[in-house]
DNA sequence: ATTATCTATAGATCTATAGATAATGC
DNA sequence: ATTATCTATAGATCTATAGATAATGC
């Protein structure tokens, strides 16, 4: 194997560990049995385990960027709606097809925990990454949200309308993370989706008429699956 | 210093160290130093480090129920308001002055968060000593914010309402638990917690009318500070 | 006498390196 | 020749315990 094959093996072997067991669970031994090469050789490829562990973004990129589909779809309501849902059930549960060979959406997310109760380094690098393909999209959608009278225009700044949508996408997937339930919520769980799409919806603005006409849960999840095609 | 007293003085000194560095980073020669004790008493008063953590709860729980102050006063719109604030901003930025010897808000904070990336176990606890006093609450103020027309009735579950007002408050205080910032919001961080209520209390189903009439940042600040006089 | 505490250390494990060997490509 | 890889191990550190000593309260 070429010595940049190795790395990324050994990267691609080093992910579901640091994500399980987090930077000070995981040995290196751990590491080395996983991506089935000795001890030795990790440090061939990287200085330390540090250096690992402070590479793993990457291989946890994706691939082939989903959110340019949505780009390019006519900004206005229709889409804006399409675009918070497609965000927080993509924090929430991932892709249905998860992009990253081996890296799992599990996995990414739990990285991504991690590194807030660290120095937030590896989650500056992955948002950074995704709000550049982001950003105009809500951009546009809400402009034109409040221009044809679907989304009201008052206290509420622009950004605060999608990382709002954005926080409560990642609540709902870091506070569930555990097998056994931490929050009852007191209703059925898989209806939690459906109820955070519409808060946020509701939360950024936009009017109930314009949530009960654009917003169809079934088509919505139809489409999302489309884009994995 | 007697069992009980040592034993306690032991927690004391671990919470800081587990929740800054989680369970992995900390060692048992650090929480030793930190109780200025030897490593060899620790083990006279817990079986292993395994059992330090999972009774951290012990002295994490406040000592008196703040939440009891709302539960008394009277169920309605302009509680709910104050309710939402005040559990938003208290689990951003916890108490003005911390109500549990030693341990921060920081600490619990981290702690909190570290739960929910292994079992879930001192989040559990945490959460169902706390909502026993906040559920009432919410719900009597709920129903008096529908029977007087401030809230709408509609798609959303009552317990809906206040888990994802929750969540908010647990997303923000989260994302931004780094020195180096990691969200770029593009307005000023100072005004995030204003938001977010605001978005929380309309994603919830408060008329726009209630929440201008209701909501006063100013009024509610005050407020919250009063109740740690 | 009992309780609280310490020193010293066992035994395991962890990160990282030194030095040797096998495989590859010119 | 160069590159990839391994075995063996150094040196530090970690959890936990054994056994001794100091302090306390009847």
């Amino acid at each position: 194997m070429s010595a940049e094959e190795r790395r990324l093996s050994i990267l691609r072997a080093a992910v579901p560990l640091f994500a399980q067991n987090g930077f000070n669970g995981t040995t290196t031994k751990q590491i080395a049995k996983a991506a089935s090469v000795s001890e030795a050789l990790l440090y061939k490829h990287f200085p330390s385990k540090e250096a690992i562990y402070s590479e793993l973004e990457e291989i946890c990129l994706p691939k082939r960027e989903i959110s340019e589909v949505i780009a390019n779809l006519v900004p206005g309501t229709q889409t804006l709606v399409g675009a918070i849902y497609f965000l927080i059930s993509m924090i929430y549960k991932g892709d249905p097809h998860p992009r990253r060979d081996g890296v799992t959406h599990d996995h990414l997310h739990r990285l991504m925990m991690n590194s807030y109760l660290e120095d937030g380094a590896f989650a500056r690098i992955f948002l950074d990454h995704n709000i550049k393909y982001w950003q105009p999209i809500f951009q546009n959608c809400i402009d034109a949200a409040v221009a044809s009278g679907d989304m009201l225009s008052d206290w509420i700044k622009p950004e605060a309308r999608w990382w709002l949508a954005h926080h409560i996408g990642v609540a709902i997937g870091f506070l569930n993370l555990p097998e056994n339930q931490v929050i009852r919520y007191g209703f059925p769980i898989d209806q939690l989706l459906d109820q955070s799409v519409r808060f946020s919806l509701r939360g950024m603005g936009l009017t109930d008429e314009a949530i009960k006409t654009y917003y169809d849960p079934e088509k919505l999840a139809e489409f999302h699956n489309s884009l994995f095609k």
